[in-house]
DNA sequence: ACACTTATTAGCCTATCGGCTAATAGAATT
DNA sequence: AATTCTATTAGCCGATAGGCTAATAAGTGT
């Protein structure tokens, strides 16, 4: 297997044990590679930067800094590499931490490492992969949505709204509240240009004014 | 393979042409077996009463009931079987609604087949599996945890802002992005009420406008 | 070359918002 | 009985929002 098509994999991990045990069973897959290990949060971000891994393995039972901290760290300036958190703990608020602070998947840490190898094929495709002991804890902390009619075929034509680039730089600032006066210094605009961008992302989405026009980018995840 | 090792799949499906094609592509592995198909939640109900199937693999799309009913309708009397939700859109509303109703996985119709079959042994042995498409949305509907105390020792309960039913109610309305003055309407007050219960929301939420009420509202599913 | 879209700026005007203070009345709690 | 919480109303004020028209420049596609 050629280097580069290798997936390269960081582990982050206090135990020793553990840490050796994972790379061992990690590394008799051709196509996977153990680049980083790391005993803490702190050299773990180092690892990170130095060796640009396509998967993390995060244990978030970390000393110091914990994996959930770490993760959110990793997110501030790194969107792009899939992280799989890895714990013996299956408590829903632990799985859902995680997974709302970046992770993408979530394991649990008796898992046959036959299996961690695909799962991590898997996640570095970017699929959303969740232990079977606690895939039920993490669907039930997805809102229900009432309205059924959304799935109703004729609504199939619920085309993605067509924002421009900035628009859609000008949606995010109004989500996260910004008034016409911030996001135009965000941008480096005028008001006026604030306003007109917001104007018609208002006309193209169909609201009549900024908070219908959140909610809708919120609920539908234009952001 | 024994039968008795297989995995019993039933698809239920409105377009003959890719049930056919399904039901090939999954037969041709020897521990998956099509016991039964649909074209409609109606009969794919009836079937999966009769052969009891391991695994679904439910379309959204379908005409009468749609997917999602139907897998409300099957979870109400079922909660083992897994369910795989199959659609070819990406919408957020879709995939929450699916995963929120009972569905265990959730799969774009472009999959490979050969990755489908992998999928369904991963369901099949519980595990949330969510298409890289929509793994992003799937993942930004789980409800933040801002206490990191969480991961340490003791477990805290999730923070609920304390807020009054009367102001329950004009949030939903502010979501709805009505207008103070609507708002005072809906209620029957006049508009300074209005105006005082989204002041004292705006600062039990710690938020300095009704945008980001409205957002954060949302997001942390308080409505 | 011409039409179309996008990004930018501007001014004007009305409606709405949010902060402020302040009062009244009922309900629950202490 | 006194206190606290909640719901209600009121007025004032400056800031913000959103609709309107209109202009310019750059880039795209026909």
């Amino acid at each position: 297997m050629l280097k580069e098509k290798c997936i390269k994999v960081v582990i982050i991990e206090d135990f020793k044990l553990t840490r050796v045990g994972l790379r061992c069973a990690l590394n008799s897959n051709i196509d996977i590679d153990v680049v980083g290990e790391a005993e803490d949060a702190i050299q773990g971000l180092k690892q990170i930067e130095k060796v640009k891994p396509d998967v993390i393995l995060m244990d978030l039972g970390l000393p110091g800094i914990n994996g959930i901290e770490a993760i959110l760290k990793i997110r501030e300036f790194n969107k792009e590499t899939k992280i799989i958190a890895l714990t013996s703990h299956d408590r829903r608020e632990e799985v859902c931490a995680a997974l709302s602070s970046g992770a993408n998947a979530y394991c649990l840490k008796d898992i046959d490492p036959e299996k961690l190898a695909n799962v991590i094929r898997d996640v570095n495709a970017g699929v959303c992969w969740i232990d079977p002991l606690v895939a039920d804890l993490a669907l039930k902390s997805i809102p229900k949505v009432d309205d059924m009619s959304i799935i109703g075929e004729n609504n199939a034509a619920q085309i993605k709204i067509p924002l421009t680039e900035r628009e859609q730089e000008v949606l995010k600032h109004l989500v996260d509240g910004k008034s016409n006066t911030e996001i135009a210094k965000e941008l480096i605009v005028s008001v006026h240009t604030a306003k007109a961008h917001v104007c018609s992302i208002l006309q193209k989405m169909c609201v009549n004014d900024r908070v219908q026009a959140a909610v809708k980018a919120v609920k539908e995840g234009m952001v």
